[in-house]
DNA sequence: CTTCCAATGTACAGCGCTAGAAACTTTCCT
DNA sequence: AGGAAAGTTTCTAGCGCTGTACATTGGAAG
């Protein structure tokens, strides 16, 4: 069966083509018995608006781009659902982009790729670097995610990583920890999110008096748990010794109970961890993890309201909104 | 500025649309003189061809939407992990839709919300019986995965639960459990998914002359983590005596692990449990769980063999696809 | 020296819908 | 009753691109 038009509909209800179109869209100035005819002929007909062409002549096309390193990331994966609700909620619908943190991905979702596709762009990006997005921002509105860039011109949604970490901090010396590690840096982190995590960290300790000690600064080779599991191993055979580890996301925390464990310390008895985005693995863990939880709803919330802003004609410099974070505590790290 | 369209570039390398958009396909027979003068208007211009008007004209979206209940629940953020990565590889862009499973979202996947904005769609129904599908399904191509509907004439994707289920009991039961408790039935559960691994589970034990005994099929109120935990702690209080756990999922899998240590019962050795869905929460507990593990990719792969053969104009009935599965062996249920 | 064909380029009619202007009706007021 | 105002419906020009039909050209073949 071939699709029906609104002509169709038009012809079968003996109208134009206009009063079919007022008829969907709730035109108030149509007359009921008219609307109740129109009404049963798309009815009869089955008819549902072809949503392409309707883009084409309105020039809105009711969608977002989500560009993301990867969508099975726990932080990520929360994140799309609270934009995907989100979008849900205010009309659009929400297009994945996952770059897998390849340059050339993400410049493609600055780059043609979106042309005319969607009406805006939520960017989380971490391979490119604040002139790269500058120099390839086409003019579809873009509201970037996260520490990685922050050109002038464009909207920025992040939460103070400095402040956050300091507070994770805090909290760990509260307890009387001294010996915190750091977990962890790694060679190709360009992202500043990082380095961020860890001034605020060095912050915490030099206030409380306490030395920097490079040793506790460990080093991963990638973002995943197993990298977390060795990189504490390893500080653990050098006989690096420690009571406390701040982790920069909640993988590594895992990586760091599951060496810890191995190595028969017992969290938070001896060491206490503290991970970092509040992600659900940090329940699933034993014992449960504290950790740093950004707040994901406010991210989403400011990031749509900056881009609907950029949609609905703003041209100024670029908005740059911090949102809240607080401090979950559970067993890994429980208060003093 | 305004949007650069084909005519502007036209006109620029004085040429017409035609041979314009010639060259931006990469057609053949344009010679190579004029195609490097049309390419440089093009630079020079800065043009990008509006996708919304190729569809219009093409009558092909590049897109298909992707129809899931949540996009954070580890399995679901995996797979989508996998459908985006094989449409990259086939040259579409996925669009999200976030069902929550709520019947009204699930009926609006297939009602008018996909008209002409997708060539097709996967969808993953948790409300929706097979009649349901089968009425409102409006001529969008359709692929549906998991076990709660499949209509005669919509193509399916599936693995055997039975089986699976059938092979993870008979692994515990190998390994000398012979009061395997199954995680968990619910009340609403009409997916039939848990059905089937219960039956798989049921006739694992009949086959190794196992008395069925119904204490240990337990209840839980939700598919959460929690909900695990409790129905777990009220069997032991009940006094339930139950040396292996077969869960329905990995989150299940997970709260049995935490009521399992915190009633002090000892994972493998008082207690065996075994997973499902082989999350990356698998790897994350302690012990690492072992758990069925459905082959993804090849789910993914089929799903997109059968949509595109769809999108291609095939107008037969269903086909059923089984793809495979296998049991991957951690130290929750190590072998024997 | 025609004839034909392949290679190359152009013209233009849609794809299905929207929205503003124009046309026509009805209602209301004086 | 006359006319303005308000309400209702039609007409139609695009939105930007594609694909078909057709025009043109330069050789190769007969």
């Amino acid at each position: 069966m071939a699709r029906v038009r609104l002509i169709d509909v038009a012809e079968l209800a003996g109208v134009s083509m206009k009063t079919v179109s007022n008829v969907v869209h709730d035109y108030p100035h149509v007359a009921p018995a008219l609307r109740s005819r129109v009404q049963s002929a798309i009815d009869q007909l089955g008819y549902r608006p072809n949503l392409t062409a309707r883009r084409l002549a309105t020039g809105r096309t009711g969608m977002v781009a989500l560009a993301i390193p990867e969508i099975d990331h726990p932080y990520f994966s929360e994140l799309s659902r609270h934009i995907a609700e989100e979008a849900t909620r205010r009309g659009y619908r929400v297009l994945i982009e996952q770059t897998l943190s390849d340059p050339t991905a993400e410049r493609a979702v600055l780059g043609d790729r979106e042309a005319g596709l969607v009406d805006g762009v939520i960017f989380h990006p971490v391979q490119m670097e604040t002139l790269d997005i500058a120099k390839l921002d086409a003019g579809t509105p873009l509201v970037l995610l996260g520490e990685a860039a922050m050109p002038v011109m464009t909207d920025h949604v992040m939460i103070d990583n400095v402040q956050a970490a300091l507070d994770a901090t805090r909290h760990l010396l509260s307890s009387g920890r001294r010996r915190i590690a750091f977990l962890a840096v790694t060679a190709d982190d360009i992202t500043g999110s990082t380095s961020q995590r860890l001034l605020g960290y060095q912050q915490g300790l030099l206030e409380a008096g306490v030395r920097l000690d490079p040793a506790l600064v460990l080093e991963a080779t990638e973002f995943t748990a197993e990298a977390g599991v060795r990189a504490v191993t390893e500080a653990i055979v050098r006989g690096v010794e420690f009571d406390g580890v701040m982790c920069r996301d909640d993988r590594f925390a895992i990586g760091a109970l599951k060496a810890l464990q191995a190595a028969a310390r017992s969290v938070p008895a001896d060491v206490a961890v503290v991970g970092w985005d509040n992600t659900a693995l940090a329940s699933y863990t034993s014992p449960t993890l504290t950790s740093v939880s950004p707040d994901k709803a406010a991210i989403v919330v400011a990031a749509f309201d900056l881009l609907e802003e950029r949609i609905a004609g703003y041209r100024g410099v670029g908005r740059h909104v911090v949102v809240g974070h607080s401090l979950v505590v559970r067993e890994s790290a429980p208060g003093h």
